[in-house]
DNA sequence: TTAAGGTAGATGCAAACGCATCAACTTCGA
DNA sequence: TCGAAGTTGATGCGTTTGCATCTACCTTAA
């Protein structure tokens, strides 16, 4: 890789990064997170998308946590009674997670509100054409290739 | 504002915040945070762009935390040596921030070695052109305009 | 069949965080 | 000039997080 190339990468990284916390930033500070916090709607939001009941790990995947943080966030929404959480059938090892009638209904209420906020931030700063190609460029970076093995150093472990 | 419009600004977002999460993780799985954790190094990196000292103010609107938790955080990394406080000579409550030499040394070798991982995140997966697009986005975004009071309801307060 | 190794999720505990609040200082209008 | 309001950064305190570890279950191979 040339040395330009990764200027380039790391420049537009940092743009996005500061763009992501300032507009985080902004999000946190409306006033639509009394019922669940920023964190919370995440989770509710993930298994709203998700067909049917997720597991914890996948859910994980998503959402920018620690296993253990995740796993005592989602026990918290349990107790809450937003999401529910069974034993998995098929995997003794694992949990069922899906939203209660009520959590469902929480993560539309916020949803609707939070999405007013998410479309005035970008929307009023890009054309459509880069709100296509901010999507486009989010959905190459989020399937990229994981990491691969660099080093013999690590390779002998 | 259409419809479709909000629609395609809350997906493009998504697909930034699945991005986002899913690189930060990757990137916090790499064995390079040992003297400094990401968070401090996203201090001292913001601290080592900027030219002479910086108040803990205009730190915080780079880094993702609440004020409370950067003033303790920028502590810790006074009382490690990477980062120099001293009261400022203009404003009797403000601060100046810099980095120690140390500070600097370490922000050095973390982020050479974090900025190889970076090139290869982004560069692996996006064109030169992308990654164009996606900084000038990121700009966009955030220098974009502070949020408006919108409903007559909020006005009132 | 069974023991070794791998994976999913929970838990103990110290560290770090956010909210509310405070003290110190600056700014601004009367 | 002087008091009220605003701003900057620190601190008390309850909550949440991450690391290390644990248990339970699945998978694989001898």
């Amino acid at each position: 890789m040339t040395r330009s190339r990764m200027r380039l990468a790391n420049e537009s990284w940092e743009s996005i990064l500061t763009a992501h916390a300032a507009l985080m930033k902004r999000f946190a500070a409306e006033p639509i997170w009394d019922e669940v916090s920023m964190r919370e709607y995440d989770v509710l939001y993930t298994l709203s998308k998700h067909e049917g009941p997720m597991r914890p790990f996948e859910l994980g995947r998503g959402v920018l946590l620690s296993q253990p943080a995740l796993s005592r966030l989602v026990e918290r929404l349990v107790e809450r009674g937003l999401v529910e959480r069974t034993p998995d059938p098929e995997d003794g090892r694992g949990r069922r997670l899906g939203l209660t009638s009520a959590g469902r209904e929480a993560q539309r209420a916020v949803g609707g509100r939070h999405a007013v906020d998410v479309a005035h931030a970008l929307a009023d700063v890009l054309t459509d054409e880069e709100m296509r190609q901010l999507g486009a460029i989010g959905r190459k970076l989020a399937g990229g290739k994981a990491p691969v093995q660099r080093s013999s150093e690590e390779a002998v472990l």
